[in-house]
DNA sequence: CACCATATATGTACACCGTAAGCGTGTCAA
DNA sequence: TTGACACGCTTACGGTGTACATATATGGTG
């Protein structure tokens, strides 16, 4: 036995919560978040699942870790001279982060609690400086960061799960609106706009969406100082 | 034997999908995404959770159900000459209805099936229909549904969870950004801004992201037939 | 009416989940 | 040496979805 403790402890090293954490991350990465079970993540640790217990509190200590360190992958843009080139970049940082690591959005959906680490605050910063600086109040700033921070959520959350139309509708009868619409008279636009909505850019439907939130933030700083 | 049978069976009628969905549904609502369990259906039908099966093909088909049910609960909205104002008329309706079953969102999150029910459809029809109508091509078309699907999923799911700072931020040093925000002076924007995310008028924010896009939008189409 | 095929409800069982409680062992200070 | 402690392990409990076999009710036939 005691052999046995030598040989795994230089092996797989010595427990601790980063350890942990980081397990449980890469596992959510690979396989879902529905792999990450207490019991899986002991096992790619070599290790019982009751021992990640003197790491951790509980399993959603666990994923407010996980949602932590994803957070701590913010990479913060150089600066710009234009507020608006360095909201653009915000916007894209976000979006990069939370692809990065797909099943972050579902995590963060079922996660309630607010997120108040110094990681995230950080990534606010980054992306409230340029409203700022682009003359905005404080409430304005903070209308218009739920506003982004929204936009850029339920767009990864779309992309990552496709939540319409796909290319998995992707069989023989693809492209043709008619086989997926049915009674295509009472829904003439979704025929019209629906094989638009399966052949999907997202990347350039990301930067359509910024750039309209952008416009419109444009527009209304546009009569100030 | 048959006595408690015919019993039942006028009490609590004949089981169907229908009823089966409704009853998760309810469920649901009253209890959250994570009471909806086999069992707890049953129960509230005074079955068995294995009856279920009968009407249902596993809890995913169970969870479809549910989704497709509450998409039927769309409310078109009265028609409107402006498509402006029936643009925003749809997607206020979207908001109602993902609010109106708050764990929507996290079912949707964990759900990666595309929706492709005659519900949803008529749903999509009814937002696409005002941005034809403002003469947007069926690429832009499907690229502003993206946007302002993603802004409403998103906006919804920050505000029902809370993801950003909230009133439960709220004991004695609440509006204090110095007790939350560490290390002030590298977060000066954070600082500002915080306190008037803490106390939020939601209805009023979503307004606020709503105008934007719709500005944005409406600026695209403004040098046009 | 009797009878049986079919549809539906039930009961049992299994593998997996999070985790409470208690135990064993290695480490280190006194 | 001894005792406290940190840490990993074992066992166990109540929960989950659901496979499989069984019992019962229903409806169409003679």
């Amino acid at each position: 036995m005691t052999l046995e403790t030598e040989l795994t402890q230089k092996i797989r090293g010595k427990l601790n919560r980063v350890r942990v954490i980081d397990a449980a991350l890469q596992l959510m990465d690979e396989q879902g978040l529905e792999a990450v079970t207490m019991r899986a993540v002991a096992r790619d640790l070599g290790v019982e699942a009751m021992s990640l217990y003197n790491h951790v509190h509980d399993k959603e200590d666990l994923m407010d870790g996980v949602i932590e360190r994803v957070m701590e992958g913010f990479r913060r843009p150089e600066p710009r001279e234009e507020w608006l080139e360095a909201a653009r970049d915000a916007g894209r940082e976000w979006r990069r982060l939370l692809k990065a690591h797909p099943p972050m959005i579902q995590l963060l959906a079922e996660h309630s609690k607010p997120m108040t680490t110094t990681a995230t605050l950080e990534c606010m910063e980054c992306a409230l400086s340029p409203m700022i600086r682009a003359g905005l109040t404080p409430r304005e700033a903070a209308d218009a960061f739920q506003t982004f921070g929204g936009y850029i959520f339920g767009f990864v959350l779309m992309e990552t799960r496709g939540t319409f139309g796909g290319p998995e509708s992707g069989d023989s009868t693809a492209g043709s609106p008619s086989a997926l619409v049915p009674d295509v008279g009472r829904l003439p636009n979704v025929a019209a706009v629906f094989p638009e909505m399966c052949v999907t850019e997202p990347d350039a439907q990301f930067e359509f969406g910024l750039d309209l939130l952008l416009a419109g933030l444009q527009a209304k700083v546009a009569g100030r100082g």
